[in-house]
RNA sequence: GGAGAGGUGGCAGAGUGGUCGAAUGCACCGCACUCGAAAUGCGGCAUACGUUAAUAGCGUAUCGGGGGUUCGAAUCCCCCCCUCUCCGCCA
């Protein structure tokens, strides 16, 4: 969310940046509609003044016993209650409206972010280890997995669909060591408190790091209470249209059309949804606060399953594990202050990338340009490690730093000593990293050319001491 | 799933239609008293929005959230959310 106030000051700084992004400007429009939103509340709030003084005075009034004074004013109160009720009605409105646009704007990019239209315009920041040599053509993770038959897509997929897999034995181990792993490190050395949080979360919670209301429909998916049967029910009890009733009896539509326009109007507001990331319920855990600015910064780390719909990618992706509806990451998010979070970024950048140096995993970092960013953040790294089997560099973390951007959804503030007025923390969060993904990684890398996998030094203590998975058996 | 209780300022806790944004106590801040402290006394102490140079004044709203009744709602009505207790079920 965007201060309003700050657009006002800085309408064409607001129009650039969302140009940056691929956006049209409305920096014109937001200032008309909270133009007009401000002077309807100066109106109302006159006619409240007005109605709240005579009727003190008929309190007044009616205490002494003056009956014909107190009936003058209840009629003159009357004519004004009207216009109060229509205006209210009409201040609900144009607030709505002023928060639609809000919470469809992206977060403004810092001035040192690339500017381009997509992954073209990215910036390699720098590049660490060497690409592994291999005396063999070295085979991708799906094929690595399924000649050791501890990767099953096959039966996932009658399970669950596709985009699912199954691990088994050393690998379903060593996914589970990779996790610990790293959940130790930025526990144990860079100073992350440990969480275990919801991963099915409120609306609110959604709301507060901006995956709703614009990316609902895209990319999570929801769940709800309520058994299907019940929610349906108390959809088409409370929503169906009266107009549908008389064209479903005319034959003009049929039930299901009913049902459905039924579902469309029914509010979302008290889903529960699965989270896409562990940023959601971490960020969320100094929702509507207000904390002593030598609180800050707050860490917090996390490894939990992580839920994506996917929808907006079919066809990509679609072998092997790379790409999945459910998998397993480990997050690390930040709360600052309003001064620290630009260092927060580079050292969050830094946790993650030591998990790839430990596993000695060769790998880059790119700062995304703006038009490759995601919609809470103000600057980007994206961390994407080597990966033999496809020959290629792929996203194994995402750090952002996203300002005051979430902290106004949440109303999530601190308090320095001097400070008068609270106000609101920056937020900061980031992969470290996804576990699938390393899991990949380390197959591809590790691999041997009789199909084992080497498992890497940092990890045997967390394997029973297995050295090797697979082959040589 | 069944039954019940409750959500009021940082905390505790009054307040069942009218000068209530809200008694009182605690905590906190300032002042007085004191060599200093404690105790005591006096005063102050919510948030958001609008207006404004102002975190000054003034106005409006806010007693879990939203709607309604009324000239007027913390108080009455409706819906929702949350917390707690007991029983049942369950990892």
């Amino acid at each position: 969310m965007i201060d309003i106030k700050w657009i006002r000051d800085n309408p064409e700084t607001l129009d650039q940046a969302l140009a940056t992004r691929g956006a049209s400007p409305v920096s014109k429009l937001l200032i008309e509609l909270d133009e007009a939103r401000r002077a309807h509340v100066k109106r109302l709030q006159d006619l409240q003044s007005r109605r709240n003084d005579a009727s003190k005075a008929i309190g007044k009034a009616k205490g002494s016993g003056d009956e014909a004074t107190a009936q003058t004013l209840i009629d003159e109160v009357a004519t004004i209650k009207s216009d109060i009720q229509a205006g209210e009605a009409e201040e609900r409105d144009l607030d709505a409206k002023l928060k639609k646009l809000l919470d469809g704007l992206p977060n403004v990019p810092l001035d040192d972010v690339p500017v381009g239209a997509d992954e073209a315009a990215n910036v390699e920041v720098r590049r660490i280890g060497d690409k592994p040599d291999f005396a063999f053509t070295p085979k991708e993770h799906y094929e690595l997995g399924e000649a050791l038959g501890l990767m099953d897509f096959d039966q996932a997929a009658k399970i669950s669909g596709s985009r699912f897999n199954v691990l088994k034995g050393g690998l379903a181990r060593l996914e589970r060591a990779l996790g610990q792993f790293m959940l130790n490190l930025h526990t144990d050395e860079h100073g992350y408190e440990e969480v275990q949080p919801p991963v099915l979360v409120r609306n609110d919670a959604m709301y507060g790091t901006s995956q709703l209301p614009k990316f609902g429909d895209d990319l999570f998916i929801g769940a709800s209470m309520k058994g299907r049967a019940e929610q349906t029910d108390d959809v088409l009890s409370k929503h169906t249209r009266q107009a549908d009733l008389e064209r479903l009896k005319s034959g003009e539509i049929e039930v299901r059309d009913l049902v459905a326009n039924a579902f469309e109007d029914a509010p979302t507001e008290e889903e529960y949804w699965l989270i896409p990331t562990a940023e959601v319920p971490l960020t969320n855990l100094v929702r509507e606060s207000t904390m002593p600015a030598d609180a800050l910064p707050k860490r917090f780390s996390a490894l939990t399953p992580c839920f994506r719909s996917e929808a907006g990618s079919a066809g990509r992706d679609t072998r092997g594990m790379l790409r999945q509806h459910q998998f397993n990451k480990v997050e690390m998010v930040s709360v600052t202050d309003d001064q620290s979070s630009q260092d927060e970024l580079e050292r969050m950048t830094g946790c993650a990338e030591e998990v790839l140096k430990r596993l000695g995993l060769h790998y880059r970092v790119v700062l995304l340009s703006t038009g490759d960013m995601g919609f809470a953040a103000r600057k980007t790294y994206d961390i994407e490690v080597w990966l033999p089997g496809q020959d290629s560099f792929r996203e194994i973390s995402s750090c952002s730093v996203c300002g005051d951007f979430q902290a106004r959804r949440m109303n999530a503030r601190y308090k320095g000593e001097g400070d008068k007025q609270p106000r609101f923390v920056h937020t900061l969060n980031g992969s470290g990293v996804a576990v699938g993904r390393a899991l990949i990684a380390v197959m591809e890398n590790y691999q041997n050319e009789d199909g084992s996998i080497t498992v890497p030094e940092v990890l045997r203590p967390y394997m029973g001491g297995v050295e090797t998975i697979g082959g040589a058996a």
